[in-house]
Order: structure tokens, then C-alpha cells, then sequence
DNA sequence: TCTGGTTTGTGATATCTCTCACAAGCTCGT
DNA sequence: ACGAGCTTGTGAGAGATATCACAAACCAGA
């Protein structure tokens, strides 16, 4: 099964079983897993990830489980983890200023080397160590420090033209938080984390279940006559 | 076609279709979109516009396309976006402060009524407005001020225990920034963000393309006989 | 009223994803 | 050495999602 192309949906769990991995090596000192373990801190079920792992090879050994030390160390290098990625932030607006201090990058070997910005007020201020620069030496800057990943977080309208600045000074990889949809070429990939679509998404549900929930009362109410 | 169940995929679109609406109707006035027009704007193709479109009902005409702001009134009721839901946040760390003065949020109607957080000396202050209240709290308020949406803001070991005590609270919907799996009841829905985790899915395709990259440069070096 | 150009709505089909169920394979105790 | 008890790896089928392709319906102009 090894070689076969790793279906999207599996890549995006990855991550999540990197972390329960990773809590089972530092925290308690677990040296074996079975699937039915890893599947419940991460929450889905132990036939998917069994099936997930098997796309990484046969890593498991069958009435024991998985060993932990060695699958941590192939998802990581499957996630390429095993290298730093530099990153920069384009956009030091609140939501840029919290992402640039955030430690939860820099833990996984994301390492923010460069913050954007086109306001003159801004430029030359320091956040979390780091100079902001102006937008017009993104590219000079990101061929410098060899940027992989660019994170945008602007306002919408300047979302596109600072996706087409990055994809110009070579980024490949891009973080989008701005609520606005970025075309980029096909070799480039984008992920988008969108806070207002994720709220919309919850009120759809709670609306749903609030609407079913009025239906049930009315018609509780037809039924008993009144 | 109506009253079939909407797709969760389709109800994840919805709120980028409604965004593009809103760009057709405040900027440039538009009175009607084709698909064709609405899928570039959104990212995806004109089929799956239609496909997810005919799930609310027949709003298009045919050799005319869709009346924007009739569509824009079918999504929002749809998403259940023409009334407000009162949202909390927990955990008013770098995140949840860049989250309590985040624009984006109330625009669509999503109302901010209240911070938490345990740190005693958070406990008082204001942030965006808005005292921090201690999460001891959290219930009174909640029934209280009938908050409908819970934001997770904290760091990762405390997550599950805050979403055990927005559920105790009434609350049904959840949406967690924590890098943390959260186990909660079926009724409640729970998104989760987690910038961490989009890193990584980056790090893989990226990671993937360097190495197709090299083993295609190996093989033009075997093939030219060095 | 008819004709040509346009665009929707949707069956049919292809692709992707999830889940089930069980044979194969491992460990351990006897 | 062998059987009991687990747990993996995966084929098969179910289910969800995406895409295709075209008939039906509309507008405008003659």
C-alpha cells in the first residue's frame, strides 16, 4: 500500500495524530499506542486511523499496536517537519500582531522571520522582536531568508494583491486570514482560516436544531388539540 | 429539490457565496449573477454554484442568472444570519484579545457580550470594551446574557475542561482556537481553527513538490549518463 | 410568434471518503 | 509448541461529494 498518493483527507489528520503522539511521548512516556487509543484522542475512529497510518507503510506491529518514538518520527518527516520553515506575516494589524507572538508556530519548526505591513507609522516598529518592513521589500526579503510560507492577514481588499507579491517573490505555500477568496496559480497551494465562515457555519446548525426544535413544539401543541 | 437536507459541504460554501453577493451588491450595485460569475468569485466551478444553490430552493432564472438580492435575503435566512447570537470568548491571552477587538465578528451579526478568563490579575479589566470575568462566572452569564456561541481562547490543557463548562452552560455551539481535541455531546456542535495544524498540511504539499523536484533532477542526471 | 443565444436545474456518472468485518500475525502463559 | 487473546492491515461496500452534460426555460430582437 506504501506509494500510493496520500488522500487529502488523510494529510489533514496527521497533524492531529502528531499532537496525541507527541502527548503520549512527552507527557506520559507511553512507548506503544493501539489504534483504538489514538483514535480517541483524536477523535475519530480506530478503522480510519488504521487506515491512514497504513498510507505512512506498516508501521504497526498486530497485537501490540504502533510504536510511538517511531511513528511520531514518520509523520513528521512525512509532514516535513524535519526541516524549520521560515514564514512571514504580511498584515501586523491586531490579528497579525497575536500571530506573531503566538508560540504555537514556532514550536513545530515554523519559524516567522519577517513582518509586512504598507503603513508608515508601522514600518520600522519592532513585534515579538521582529522589524516591520514595508511590502515593497517582501520580495528582496524573501528570497534572502529562503520565506516558504507567507501568511496573509490584511483586510480582504488587499488580500489578492499581496497573494500575487508573494507568489512573484517565490512563496509556494500561503496561510490566508483574510475573508477574501485568493486565486493563485496551480503549483501554489493555499489554505484558508476564515473566522467569520467558521461562525456562520456554527449558526446554520444552531439555527437548524432551534428551528427543529420550534417544529417538534408546534406540532406537540397540534397534537394535543390546542 | 427544497427540503432535502443541505450538504455539510454545501453549508461550508454558503458563507463565501454570501460574501461575494455582498461585494456584487454594496460595490457594484449588480441587480443579477450567473453562476459562472458567482463560482470565480468564490473559487470553485459554476456545476457546483447551481448544485448547492438548488438546495435552497429554485431562486435562479434561467438565460438571466440569479437575482442578487433575493439570493443574498435565501442564504442569510438560510444561515440563519437575520437574527444576532450573542458569542463569548475564553481565554483573553494574545489570541482572545486579538479576537474580543476583531471587526470581522460583529459585522455578520455575531455579538461579543462577554470575556473570561482564570488569571486573577485579567480578572476586572477591559478588554475591547468588555470587562474579563472569571470563568467561575461563566454560567450566570451565559443563561444570563443567552450566549449562543462559545469561543475557545485557551491554551491547550484547558480546553476540554472549558468545553465541558460551555456545554454545562447551555451553550451549543462551539468554536475552539485551542490546539486541543474537544470530546462534547452530539447536540453540540463544535469547529475547530487551528493555525498549527494548516502549517503542517502546507508543510506536506510543499515538502511533497521539493521532493518530486530532486528526484526529477536525479533522473535527468541518470538519464543525460552522469 | 418564432429563432438564436444564454443560463439554470438536475439526472447520471466519477471520484473521494468512511466504515465494516475479518483474516493474518503478534505476544504471552502454560 | 500451542492455544487464547489482542490488534493490525485491508478488501468490500456504503455514503458523500464533485463533475459532466444536456433538456428545459428564459430573454430579446425581428
Amino acid at each position: 500500500m506504501r506509494s500510493r498518493p496520500i488522500p487529502e483527507a488523510t494529510v489533514a489528520r496527521l497533524p492531529v495524530y502528531l499532537r496525541a503522539l507527541l502527548d503520549l511521548a512527552e507527557g506520559r512516556g507511553q512507548l506503544t499506542v493501539s489504534s483504538e487509543e489514538l483514535a480517541h484522542m483524536a477523535g475519530v475512529n480506530a478503522a480510519k486511523v488504521r487506515k491512514d497510518l497504513s498510507y505512512l507503510g506498516s508501521y504497526g506491529t498486530r497485537g501490540v499496536g504502533y510504536d510511538v518514538e517511531y511513528l511520531l518520527y514518520q509523520i513528521t518527516r512525512e509532514l516535513g517537519l524535519t526541516k524549520d520553515w521560515p514564514a512571514a506575516i504580511v498584515g501586523i494589524g491586531n490579528l497579525g500582531r497575536a500571530l506573531a507572538s503566538y508560540r504555537g508556530f514556532t514550536e513545530r519548526g515554523f519559524r516567522i522571520m519577517a513582518l509586512f505591513d504598507v503603513e508608515d507609522s508601522m514600518i520600522g516598529t519592532e513585534v515579538g522582536g521582529l522589524p516591520v518592513r514595508h511590502l515593497d521589500d517582501l520580495k528582496e526579503v524573501a528570497v534572502d531568508q529562503s520565506i516558504a510560507i507567507g501568511i496573509i492577514a490584511t483586510p480582504p481588499a488587499a488580500a489578492q494583491e499581496v497573494a500575487e507579491r508573494l507568489v512573484d517573490a517565490g512563496v509556494k505555500s500561503i496561510l490566508n486570514f483574510a475573508p477574501a477568496v485568493v486565486n493563485v496559480p496551480p503549483d501554489v497551494s493555499v489554505r484558508k482560516v476564515d473566522l467569520s465562515i467558521e461562525l456562520q457555519i456554527l449558526s446554520f446548525y444552531q439555527q437548524r436544531t432551534q428551528a427543529i426544535a420550534t417544529a417538534r413544539e408546534a406540532n406537540r401543541r397540534l397534537g394535543s388539540g390546542i
